[in-house]
DNA sequence: GTATAATTGTGAATTCTTGAACAAATTATA
DNA sequence: TATAATTTGTTCAAGAATTCACAATTATAC
């Protein structure tokens, strides 16, 4: 029903609605959503009519109102739970941003095969064993799963976190695994991401050489075309 | 001309390709490549067309050659290097990836705002202070830069990197940076991306619990409309 | 009040991406 | 050597996402 992208920047609305607030501000038009975050403010009326909640003609929407609807669609009722696989430099830096509490959705518990991690607690998040994965999500009713390791065993742990009731994954080790269809995944691939961003730079670069060249060499299509006309 | 889509999946086909030929697999079909990305044949053949490499019909394409043409469309013949801003928790996750030489790119140069962290070494990547950055840039000859800062700074910050010669940015900040046409940039949004994939897990399991109950009270279609057709 | 200007909600058009299908090509096999 | 079987390259259709464009609606100015 509700496409992922639109999820995705509801989220965004929402971030930016938050400081606006703040800032003192009480009504919002689509197209300063739209300017903030460069996209068209057709979208930005799209994506909040799903939400059920009406704008004014000629004055916008109120945002508070409209942050609550906001609020309603993406969040869960109850505060959600998630938990992490693997403490390496990436876990940790996750840790680092959602162990809090982060609006309903927090990280509840990590793990690691890595004995020397096990027991100890990174960013207020306990680190236990592997084999308390089924246990612990079950304590603590978690519905989503980080996967942050090498792509070894990630198919194989997926498998145990979906068994365990996890029915959403975030997964940024290389490997696609293959989940039943009422299991959502999301690959965050930093390394082919990292490739794809050098790849464009290049190509942006020659493509901006290519437009200064054409700029030095000031002939525009009219000025060719007559030239071929001519002969 | 070749789409955002395209090269991604082009860098996935390159690390699994690599794999399988350590395993001494010297030949591959479209559609094994695609079971193993969960995708459809035809797109696999679609990419591999765009490289101008031809596979053999009813033989599938060869692995070495085919590596040698997807390397040669996404890397740089000279090696390519990348600068980041923000050595907090996600930026020395990001240096312990790619600091050191990863195919022909690498994060070569890292900055920093706070003094205590300027003139370190991460994961073998020096830290220089924010005024550095043009400077280095220049000296490193960087054409990409990764920002892992909140979003306070990150357009001033981007500008200056734009300014320095940079056209491929990584962007993990909150806010949507604004850069002229001839620049590329990549947003990552971890906070967005776990909202969406904690709200599609709830929905996943709503889904399946509605499945469930219909397996339950089981009425098939066909008996449904029978029911009605009688009365 | 009335007219004007501006903004929303949304059907239609457009663009981008994926999938299905099949001729052409090639290997394997009898 | 001929036949069958299989896979590629590619065309065409389908699907998804975005953008356009405009009627409906509301605030504001006069």
């Amino acid at each position: 029903m509700v496409s992922e992208k639109t999820v995705e920047r509801l989220s965004l609305y929402r971030r930016i609605l938050q400081q606006l607030r703040v800032e003192g501000k009480e009504t919002i038009m689509s197209h300063e959503l739209a300017n903030l975050l460069h996209i068209k403010p057709a979208q930005v009326r799209r994506d909040i009519m799903q939400l059920g909640y009406s704008g004014i003609p000629n004055s916008g929407y109120k945002i508070r109102p409209l942050l609550e609807s906001i609020a309603n669609f993406l969040d869960s009722p109850l505060p959600q739970s998630a938990v992490l696989v693997g403490v390496g430099h990436l876990g940790l830096a996750l840790l680092a941003n959602f162990a809090g509490r982060w609006r309903q959705l927090a990280i509840r518990a990590a793990f690691d095969k890595d004995p020397s991690k096990v027991g100890q607690t990174f960013h207020g998040c306990r680190c236990y064993p592997m084999y308390d994965l089924q246990k612990v999500i079950a304590e603590t009713k978690s519905v989503v799963g980080i996967l942050a390791i090498p792509g070894e065993n990630a198919q194989s742990i997926c498998d145990t976190l979906v068994q365990s009731g996890i029915s959403g994954i975030l997964n940024f080790s290389p490997l696609r695994i293959k989940v039943s269809e009422n299991v959502f995944v999301e690959h965050v691939d930093l390394s082919a991401t990292f490739e794809k961003v050098s790849f464009f730079a290049r190509r942006m670069k020659h493509y901006a050489e290519e437009e200064k060249w054409k700029m030095e060499n000031e002939t525009t299509d009219d000025e060719y075309e007559t030239i071929i006309t001519k002969q």
